[in-house]
DNA sequence: TCACTGATTGCATACGCATGCAAAATGTGA
DNA sequence: TCACATTTTGCATGCGTATGCAATCAGTGA
């Protein structure tokens, strides 16, 4: 049988143990002390806070959450941060967790790279909930959480088994609307670049572009692959730009994949933008505004959207057994000048031009 | 005295007890199964990975690291995402951290936010080691960790005392070089817009153009602060190009601001660059090498510093008591059209074209 | 002063797993 | 076949904390 020690000078951090010990309390004594809330005297609370300072105790989290169940770390999975839509959405996150107490354990997935193996170990530290910012990762995997009782939401995608929580920004809608703004800034023959393809942001903007289209008789747009990439996005671009019949017009299927079309726009087919090709975006990230793209771009408001996410999350971790939640935060599209202008339906909201169909009662 | 009951059918995530019963084995057993290198017959191996799958279990990593003392997560701080540096660090980080078996956990400082006693509480989850990749922390609290037995590695930035390991680019060759190149493009007076004050990185981007360009008896920089941010670049830039005397170039603290300095420039001041201004960055992220800025930028190879970041960092959980290390990674003056060209000094390097201070004897 | 109430405190235990040790099972050679 | 080496197994314990319970303490009013 092994006998307790007193603790070695050096190594190991101090346990409550040794605080308690220091200032001729009991553990439970030191326990409450760092509990908010918990029956502490003053003078037992000053003489342990004391101690603790002396010996540099921290609480340890990890043996305080095998006891509460509750690791308050959520998960987040990430993907392809070079898309600036998602740093800004990370730090957006980060903020709001550590504010809310919570601290985050990062995923990030790339296409290639199997993400679903790796993530089941993040699923190993009984985090409290998991965020899934990541387009590539198999529906699978969210089912799994949700049955081993961890709440999860799914951030800008959705699931086709509408049984998990989803926060998106309007992704058909906003393809609607881009496909009448730009039939109303005079162009017929649109192209589209999609993104990655079973991911559901790209299915539901396309398919709110080409509804559109197709329901004013336009004719189909020429469509290629970007894969939300920028390599994609430029080879795409470079593919419908050199047809003889190239498109007037160019849905982009995300701002990211909009620079890459502009660059290769201007600098390998020497067009000019608005006056010989319009482009438009989605996501409305950082870089659209800068003069240099100064893009159009139906925008996905991440401060909602992540605000709608951490309640939910929130909600989920003290309540888990609830009816998934559907949330869609409104978006607009922010007009800049990659593309032509119509002649209606142009206002100014919050400061930035924006446009709205003018045919519909609003 | 609490017994031990039946765990119920629902909720809580399975046990290796749980796992042990359905298998008719002990806990240890299963145990075992889950520990690679442990002494397990293949048949009990079978059985219990069985039981394993049927209940859903997997190891608890909360409880596993209470015994083991290894929590197999880094922390990683990180500031101001926004720079595009940084997302290419985290998931490089991210990607490599994973690899090699380990787990993120993020902090995000941003400057207004006092981080110190947030990371507090990330140093109780008693994390195997720490990477702070961001300019605004207190050197405080590298201190602290280190006493607390935490395992630190500065990211591109350095503390006055030199007892936390780091890795750095050429923040002072850089800086030099800069001055070299743009005093071979034929400028004399130059500009100079500093990142955060307080940064090592800043202050020796600084101290290496100033160094080279008074021990060349150029005139003393015009110099402004942007505070690494783009909006504090855009105001430094209208500061100086509204000067009359406004310099020919501006050495930019980094790109991020770069970019913001070559927006000002062209579309405030009407300002053609490398015509009528020269431009040049620091770091070479990813959009630097987008046309629509083109930007000349020394390098930090993202690459090689994550590598030595990530060697250092695994080699201090294991062995924490090392003196500490402070590594640099060589960077590089990519060249590209921000900045006039100087005649002589200009070669191709792995495909970039690079620039090389010529009277010396390299 | 005493009985009684409420606040503090310590004890003991459990959280889920890893691991040293000894017992049991299996394998090996003669 | 048996003695011995080797592997496999279970038992018991501890990691550092939270918490129910009972015991103790301080505080109140008469």
């Amino acid at each position: 049988m092994m006998t307790r020690f007193k603790r070695p000078p050096g190594q190991r951090p101090a346990t409550a143990t040794d605080v308690a010990k220091l200032a001729g309390v009991s553990q439970s004594a030191v326990s409450r002390t760092f509990t908010p809330g918990a029956s502490v005297s003053r003078v037992a609370r000053e003489k342990i806070k004391a101690a603790a300072a002396e010996l540099g105790y921290r609480p340890n989290a990890i043996a305080r959450s095998l006891i509460t169940r509750r690791s308050r770390i959520i998960g987040v999975v990430a993907a392809y941060l070079q898309n600036h839509f998602y740093p800004e959405v990370l730090e957006r996150l980060s903020r709001q967790l550590q504010e809310a107490g919570y601290h985050i354990m990062l995923f990030t997935a790339d296409a290639q790279n199997a993400a679903d193996p790796l993530l089941e170990e993040i699923i190993g530290y009984r985090i409290d909930g998991l965020i899934l910012a990541s387009t590539t990762l198999s529906s699978a995997l969210a089912q799994q959480c949700k049955a081993a009782g961890i709440p999860v939401i799914l951030f800008n995608r959705t699931t086709d088994t509408a049984d998990v929580s989803s926060v998106t920004g309007e992704n058909a809608r906003g393809g609607a609307v881009i496909a009448e703004f730009l039939a109303a800034g005079g162009h017929r023959q649109m192209g589209f670049v999609a993104g990655i393809e079973n991911s559901s942001t790209s299915r539901d903007r396309e398919s709110g572009f080409y509804g559109w289209l197709s329901r004013h008789l336009y004719p189909t747009p020429m469509r290629a692959v970007g894969n939300y990439t920028m390599e994609g996005a430029a080879a795409a671009a470079r593919e419908l730009l050199s047809r003889k019949d190239r498109p007037e017009a160019i849905f982009c299927g995300n701002d990211h994949m909009a620079i890459a079309i502009a660059e290769v726009a201007r600098h390998e087919f020497g067009l000019r933008i608005p006056e010989d090709i319009s482009l438009v975006g989605f996501d409305d990230v950082g870089p659209a505004a800068w003069k240099a793209f100064d893009l159009t771009s139906f925008s996905q408001p991440v401060g909602t959207m992540v605000d709608l996410t951490m309640e939910t999350i929130l909600d989920l971790v003290e309540k888990p057994d609830q009816p998934p939640r559907h949330l869609v935060a409104p978006g607009e599209l922010v007009v800049r000048n990659s593309a032509r202008l119509p002649q209606l339906g142009l206002t100014m909201h919050d400061g930035r031009r924006v446009w709205r169909p003018v045919n519909r009662i609003s």
